[in-house]
DNA sequence: TGCGATTTAATCGGATACGATATATAAGTG
DNA sequence: CACTTATATATCGTATCCGATTAAATCGCA
């Protein structure tokens, strides 16, 4: 969105690599920290109104990631959150515990589990509204699809290139 | 809120608000969701390089954010990681037993504990360099900087409205 | 059909995050 | 000086993340 010719901004530093001279290896320069420390920004904000919930962060975002389908296996679930079966079983299995979804084996082919909120769980969704509130509290203003599709970008491009070794 | 003409993207929706609507409350709406999951992202991208360290993620932001000053404390460390005791004691305790850093109660206030690199810790930071390798894999190019100053502002706004209640 | 290879969850151990609490030290007050 | 309050770490319990391993079910292929 904002000048991509030019890399020489006047008043900002703004290195392309954090290893840049002596005070390029400072914290504030990480890319990697601003997202790390975003992420506990987020959870902080999140608290208030899911422990209202008595959910957490995790919970949250899996119950959301529910609720776009249903029957839907550990796998499946887990590759929409990014997460794997041995993250997911223990918060699926709480959930399951309080009433939010049920899990049942596939009955045609027992190894996968099958994971569909509950319409408790789909209520409880309804209730918590954290989007009006934390939009504002970001302060992106009309920034605010922007940055997200750059994160997210980000995300995309840095798990692709794990995934993929073969480039250096 | 809306009206943002830089949206050069033509077909991506991205409302303010992950709510607006019955699909906007999908999962990839969510701006947290995003900063969520590129920062599991930069973890894994991290976690081979590291890894050779012996050292974690947190240990090694920790040892980076003590380059920048000797004879820090805990809480001035914890004001630059965004972390309190309760996480920075564990990883400080953990980098001195393996010989990266030194802890020291002050003696002239013996509440606070002094925690400074050794010569091996600050050795070990020089031969790790995960900027050149990881900043071709954020695939960001140009927008690098632009980025990390709106992740770092968002951090900072969302801190902000956490610890200001007084607005809504 | 038989059986090794693959796939899917689950389990386990180590390392964060974090609220709540504990402990020790320092500072303030009469 | 006694006593209360405040401050700085540390400890503890809960909940993630993640690599490694396990267990069960399915697949592949001769």
């Amino acid at each position: 969105m904002r000048a991509s010719k030019t890399a020489k901004q006047p008043g900002t530093p703004a290195p392309a690599s954090p290893q840049a001279g002596k005070d390029g290896r400072k914290l504030s320069n990480f890319l990697c920290f601003a997202v790390y420390s975003a992420n506990l920004a987020f959870g902080r904000a999140y608290k208030p109104i899911l422990d209202e919930l008595g959910l957490t962060y995790t919970q949250y975002i899996a119950m959301v990631a529910l609720s776009e389908e249903d029957d839907q296996t550990v796998s499946m679930l887990g590759e929409k959150l990014f997460l794997e079966s041995n993250t997911l079983t223990p918060i699926l299995k709480k959930l399951e515990s309080v009433g939010y979804l049920t899990r049942h084996r596939d009955p045609t082919d027992e190894r996968q589990v099958r994971v569909s909120l509950t319409s408790a769980g789909r209520n409880l969704l309804l209730d918590v509204d954290p989007g009006s509130t934390l939009i504002a509290a970001t302060g992106l203003g009309d920034d605010f699809p922007v940055v997200q599709q750059s994160v997210t970008r980000l995300r995309d491009n840095l798990l692709r290139a794990h995934t993929e070794p073969g480039k250096s």
